[in-house]
DNA sequence: ATTCAATGTCATCTG
DNA sequence: CTCAGATGACATTGA
């Protein structure tokens, strides 16, 4: 079920992406009334929605799991965020005609099925007509009229009639899985050389392919290339803030995914994007990060909340950040859709083939330390890595049980992992990482250890192995107690506890740094939180006052302008007066080395300019004042 | 082999 | 003084 989602919803958002950014407002509601209606698509050959990078199924493969180690479940997050990344990095045109030529392979056997001459197609023409007035339309902020039913009409036959052979679709596949083994690979290598390689294989897909006879390889280059021209101006096509919002993009510090757990804990509910908001898909007006709808979408919970943390990551970006919250709003917001509708109509059988591939996963899934809030999920992996019992505490104010009640599922644990309320997300990831110390502290004295115990017991099923050094340490010497609950438990009962057990002075300063380094831990971890924390706020501030900036630089200019315009008036009207004003001797005075002033009370006064003042200084003090009146 | 990010640990300070 | 928490600095680990 996961693959099948995680695929579908890869696919559409990127198809979902590229058509909205050409000005195409994709209604992807009716994939979402018939949930394998995509599936039925694909038969007949990849649809181009469909055919996209899918990630996951190479995450989910023992070759692709390095996709997303840690983090599985984040790994919605983290998908639209690499998706995200992608698109923002569309900036350039270079890397898209990668997706482009993919969707081009299919809009060509389409247009190559109807036997005409590609140049002399009227339809083809329509079609590129139409992009560019979608393009212009998208310029003119009102391209969201063309559904996606609309666009389907270019991509479907193709796949309808099978023309696509198999060894096509194959050859799609393999590039769209090169291009999921390229994608990091282009992170750091020059980009358009992948693109340009990209484009040519698609090409030669299209060349080389199943091809209908009419479509010679000399006719669809030329065709290719009008097609591509008009990406190259894509960034022309793209609404004019994006490219103005370039440099905020290239943000130094990266917090979309690094400074997660930052913007975790600023996940307030307001931010949250509610699944009413659906039908608003890439809406200008509905870029505005600063949601009020509270988060009771009652579906995609876990994406739900990660759009929180999209929302809170745009929270404090000011104008200059509407672009990342365009796009983040969009794929987000196709998640949120895509996320878990129809989640009955499962095939159980293979609900529960994927379980297994699941649980593995969760299995696999391991993480030092807490990760935070990352790794407050993956309690129920018993594999949890090495030094800490922190990921047992991971799960924190209650988290565990939940997931460890998660994993024991069966094959309803994907149903009932996202049958979590956003409220229990909330709770479960936004809390505070003093992990259970609180939760002990606020007990009792007299049911710490019952609250204290039954967190440990549910981990401790949960990871029989795997146990830090100072677990190690105390199980070593034989206490009844775990290193996760002598770190909790109240200072009164660890120092019972010394007292109680007869141990000697090594035991008692070994459960004393148990103690100390295990609180310690934590402490470092919502240290580090708080100053990431801070590092997104003196960011938030940062775009603020350059807002602030820009604003009273306009400012500036514009007075600057004004006084200006003010002085030529003044300058106009000193010559009108001068015209009308005359010395005593009657000859006009020369503006040039004369000026009015106007007292305070209102007089007029004629005064020799100041620059002037050394060479008329002599005179000045008989010709001053010799007419103050107005004419 | 090197780099880097994440995390754990220690020392120290503060309330 | 002790304790808990905060934080800088360093070490370790894994990608």
């Amino acid at each position: 079920m996961h693959h099948m989602k995680k695929y579908f919803t890869e696919g559409l958002i990127q198809f979902t992406i590229l058509l909205s950014l050409i000005g195409v407002r994709v209604d992807v509601d009716t994939y979402l009334s018939g949930y394998f209606s995509p599936l039925i698509e694909t038969d007949g050959g990849p649809s181009s929605a469909f055919i996209q990078t899918p990630f996951h199924h190479y995450r989910d493969t023992a070759a692709g799991h390095h996709v997303h180690p840690k983090c599985p479940e984040l790994d919605y997050f983290f998908t639209s965020r690499r998706l995200l990344n992608e698109v923002r990095a569309l900036g350039s045109p270079a890397r898209f005609p990668t997706r482009v030529s993919a969707w081009l392979v299919h809009l060509v056997p389409d247009e190559g099925s109807d036997g005409d001459e590609l140049p002399e197609d009227p339809d083809n023409q329509e079609v590129n007509t139409e992009n560019h007035q979608e393009e212009n339309d998208h310029r003119a902020g009102e391209g969201f009229g063309l559904s996606l039913s609309q666009d389907c009409t270019v991509s479907r036959p193709c796949c309808a009639s099978g023309e696509l052979s198999k060894e096509e679709t194959l050859m799609n596949q393999e590039n769209e899985e090169e291009d999921v083994k390229d994608e990091k690979k282009q992170e750091q290598t020059n980009p358009s050389s992948l693109t340009q390689s990209s484009a040519l294989e698609h090409e030669d897909l299209v060349v080389s392919g199943s091809l209908p006879p009419p479509l010679s390889g000399l006719e669809l280059p030329p065709r290719l290339q009008d097609f591509l021209s008009d990406f190259d101006d894509f960034d022309s096509i793209v609404p004019q803030h994006m490219s103005d919002l370039e440099a905020d993009l290239s943000n130094p510090i990266s917090y979309d995914v690094s400074l997660q757990d930052a913007m975790v804990t600023r996940g307030d509910s307001a931010n949250c994007r509610s699944a009413s908001s659906r039908a608003q898909l890439f809406r200008l007006e509905s870029t505005n990060s600063s949601h009020s709808d509270p988060p009771h979408s009652s579906a995609g919970i876990l994406s739900s909340s990660l759009f929180c943390l999209s929302g809170n990551s745009s929270r404090n970006e000011t104008s200059s950040s509407q672009l990342g919250g365009y796009l983040d709003e969009a794929v987000f917001e196709h998640i949120n859709m895509l996320d878990l509708c129809n989640l009955g109509q499962i095939n159980p059988q293979m609900l529960d083939d994927m379980q297994g591939d699941m649980d593995t996963q969760w299995m696999e899934d391991s993480d030092s330390g807490l990760s935070l809030e990352s790794s407050s999920r993956s309690v129920a992996s018993p594999s949890s890595s090495s030094d800490s019992f922190g990921e047992d505490e991971s799960g924190a104010t209650g988290c565990s049980s939940e997931v460890e009640s998660f994993s024991s599922k069966g094959g309803a644990c994907a149903a009932s992992y996202y049958d979590w309320s956003p409220v229990d997300l909330h709770e479960n990831i936004w809390h505070d990482h003093t992990y259970s110390a609180t939760q002990a502290h606020n007990s009792t004295s007299s049911n710490w250890f019952t609250a204290i115990k039954q967190e440990v017991m549910s981990e401790d099923e949960a990871e029989p192995e795997e146990m830090s050094r100072d677990e190690h340490r105390v199980q070593a010497l034989g206490l009844p107690f775990s290193a996760f609950q002598i770190v909790n438990m109240p200072v009164e009962n660890f120092l019972e506890l010394l007292d109680r057990q007869n141990l000697s002075g090594s035991d008692v300063t070994l459960l004393r740094d148990v103690r100390r380094r295990g609180k310690n831990k934590l402490a470092a971890q919502n240290c580090r939180k708080r100053k990431l924390d801070a590092i997104v706020g003196l960011q938030g501030e940062v775009e603020g006052l350059m807002v602030q900036r820009d604003a009273l630089l306009r400012q500036r200019d514009h007075t600057a302008k004004a006084l200006s315009a003010t002085a030529e008036r003044f300058e106009a009207l000193s010559r009108t007066m001068f015209s009308h004003i005359r010395d005593e001797y009657g000859h006009p005075l020369n503006p040039e080395h004369y000026t009015l002033h106007c007292s305070a009370n209102g007089r007029v006064m004629v005064q020799p300019r100041t620059n002037t003042t050394s060479r008329t200084m002599k005179g000045s003090k008989t010709v001053k004042r010799k007419k103050d009146k107005k004419p």
